[in-house]
RNA sequence: CGGGGUGUAGCGCAGCUGGUUUAGCGCGCAGCGUUUGGGACGCUGAGGUCGGAGGUUCAAAUCCUCUCACCCCGACCA
């Protein structure tokens, strides 16, 4: 391609709407274009990077013995019911039918499946696409890292029992491994919470990088790595001595754990925070040691329900407690649900119940009752693994791909069911796995840039080289340049030519925004020893190679 | 959804506080000439519903009201 023909051109300035690095390199060097918000165009260059990354994902997929198939983005929205509705796009047909576009496919699938599986014969089965996709996120960003509108390759596996869904699950998992491997791409394995989709052994693939989303907690010790949303981390016990009967002391004006703690002087760790939540409409009473944080996710996973917010103040004065003294001893009436690091230690200070009010001494379950007591405490940085005991670590990155055991969830819903051996019919058990190409590719650059620009992976760069002729009156600098574009062609190399008539700056500027892998420079200067210029787009000095070898010194590169 | 910000030429911005007839600047774009190893220079030129609607006024990019879009933080989110 020449970039003289290339429809996008690339900008000297930041477009003013970029916020982190991919998004602005994406649109300096030309890759996309943004149309309504979280809604991209893929120009030339971007287009063919995508379609790179897609056609591994392909390959490793048919591998993995999947079929790939494409399903509808228009859905009737009684499949889909309630689900997912907050960030549904959906519209009307001319017979007012209520449509959605589709934010994903377990139940477009699973309605295939019920169709064409009837017998234990036709299972394992592995059905992918790589399709797009449409979320009305409530806050697209970081252009197609969180976009409204990209492309996902969804896979779905069909199998008899949980043993099949385990064989399964490990192939595409190393499907995966394999995929990032070939892009060239560090990527994480994490355990993860399964969110809105359902099921277990819920895995992520994180590709790290201080940009990224998702908080990761992990083991530099040994392989323990989760999301933050699931992570978990060794409470240690708390040495409080013997349990000691309860008493009151007054506490004027103390109502944060700080200030409380400080004042009797003890550590945040001997006390108890008493937090407040609205589950699905009810009010819940939360207990965790002071020194520790709610993880959100893991009470929402807890409690069992859809929306869970923060109480207000308002809220918290209603339901008769008193804000900054409240603990869980004599409270009646109430849903009260614990962190087990109420089990981690004795005699701990707990609110009054009572405005400048503590109680010292407080022992779960000596002193209070609760209805739930499981790991609801957010892990950090600094405590000790669950799994080997050493140091956790934590690091961002953005989550590429999440992959699942869904289990007979949606083929029960759906009727997706099979005759084994005997005649008997059971539910299919089926396992889901998603990657983001789009923003896979969004994640690719993220990781790979320095502040001259993109600097692409081999496999998925939109081009292997940037010819770089630099002409002057007199010299065949031209005419060399124009046959080596040929023959790279010819060679199977894949070939950015700078026809341009700009100055060097110019170009060598463009080839490191663009960041092909190679760059060859063709000069009067290079001529004069019958030879290129050959760069690397991650080394910073060029070799002089012969024109001669020049090709098969690419050929052994790519 | 809460908080904040921005809409003026393809891109980046100034002008708005304190209303004035031809709305500027840089980059890019077109033409000509000079340049040519790290974002060259000169000359000429094209390009604008000042986001939209309504209002105030002799007069609105500028003041007022409404509205739309986009961005950021948070909430939320395979």
């Amino acid at each position: 391609m020449r970039v003289s023909k290339l429809v996008s051109k690339t900008l000297r300035e930041v477009p003013a709407d970029a916020d982190n690095i991919s998004h602005r390199l994406m649109v300096r060097a030309g890759l996309i274009h943004q149309l309504v918000a979280g809604v991209y165009s893929y120009l030339p260059l971007g287009w063919r990077s995508l379609r790179k990354i897609e056609n591994i994902i392909r390959n490793e997929m048919d591998k993995a013995g999947g079929q790939e198939i494409n399903m509808p983005v228009l859905h009737p929205a009684e499949l889909w019911g309630d689900r997912m509705s907050d960030i549904r796009f959906t519209l009307f047909d001319r017979r007012e039918r209520k449509l959605t576009l589709g934010p994903t496919h377990e139940e477009v699938v699973t309605s295939l499946a019920a169709r064409y599986v009837r017998s234990y014969r036709d299972l394992p089965l592995n059905l992918y696409q790589i399709q797009v996709k449409f979320r009305d996120e409530p806050r697209p960003r970081g252009g197609l890292i969180r976009a409204r509108e990209f492309s996902m390759k969804d896979a779905y596996t069909f199998d008899v029992d949980e043993a099949g869904l385990d064989v399964a699950y490990d192939k595409v998992f190393q499907a995966y491994q394999n995929i990032f491997t070939r892009c060239g791409l560090d990527v994480m394995v994490v355990e993860a919470d399964s969110g809105a989709i359902g099921g277990k052994d819920s895995r992520e693939f994180i590709l790290t990088t201080p940009a990224g989303e998702d908080e990761v907690i992990f083991c530099p010790a040994c392989d323990y790595a989760a999301n933050a949303e699931k992570a978990s981390s060794v409470k240690e016990k708390i040495d409080g001595g013997k349990p000691l009967p309860l008493e009151t002391v007054a506490t004027p004006g103390m109502k944060s754990i700080e200030e409380v703690a400080g004042f009797l002087k003890v550590p945040p760790s001997r006390t108890l925070k008493a937090v407040f939540y609205i589950a699905d409409g009810t009010f819940v009473f939360g207990v965790i040691r002071g020194d520790l944080t709610v993880n959100e996710t893991k009470l929402r996973n807890q409690l069992h329900c859809a929306d869970l917010r923060l109480a207000t103040e308002e809220e918290v004065i209603a339901a008769g407690i008193v804000p900054g003294s409240a603990s869980a001893v004599g409270l009646k009436g109430i849903r009260v649900i614990a962190d087990d690091s109420v089990s981690s230690g004795v005699n701990f200070v707990a609110g009054g119940n009572k405005p400048d009010t503590h109680l010292k001494n407080v022992n779960y379950p000596r002193d209070f009752k609760v209805d739930i007591v499981a790991d609801i405490a957010r892990a950090v940085a600094g405590e000790k693994c669950i799994k080997c005991g050493g140091k956790l670590s934590s690091t961002r990155g953005i989550e590429v791909a999440h992959i699942f055991k869904l289990g007979t969830i949606y083929s029960t819903k759906l009727g997706a069911n099979f005759l084994d051996e005997k005649g008997e019919s059971h539910p299919i058990v089926m396992g889901c796995y998603g990657l983001g190409p789009s923003r896979l590719l969004a994640a690719a650059v993220e990781q790979h840039n320095d502040d001259k620009g993109i600097i692409w992976p081999v496999s998925i760069a939109p081009y292997h080289v940037y010819l770089c002729p630099l002409p002057r009156e007199g010299s065949k600098v031209t005419e060399v340049a124009e046959k080596l574009y040929q023959d790279l062609q010819a060679a199977g190399i894949e070939v950015l030519f700078d026809d341009r008539a700009e100055s060097p700056g110019v170009k060598f500027n463009d080839a490191d925004l663009i960041g092909l892998p190679f760059r060859i420079t063709v000069s009067p200067r290079t001529l004069e020893k019958d030879a290129v210029e050959l760069k690397k787009r991650t080394e910073k000095d060029p070799q002089i190679v012969p024109l001669s070898e020049i090709i098969s010194k690419l050929k052994a590169l790519i």
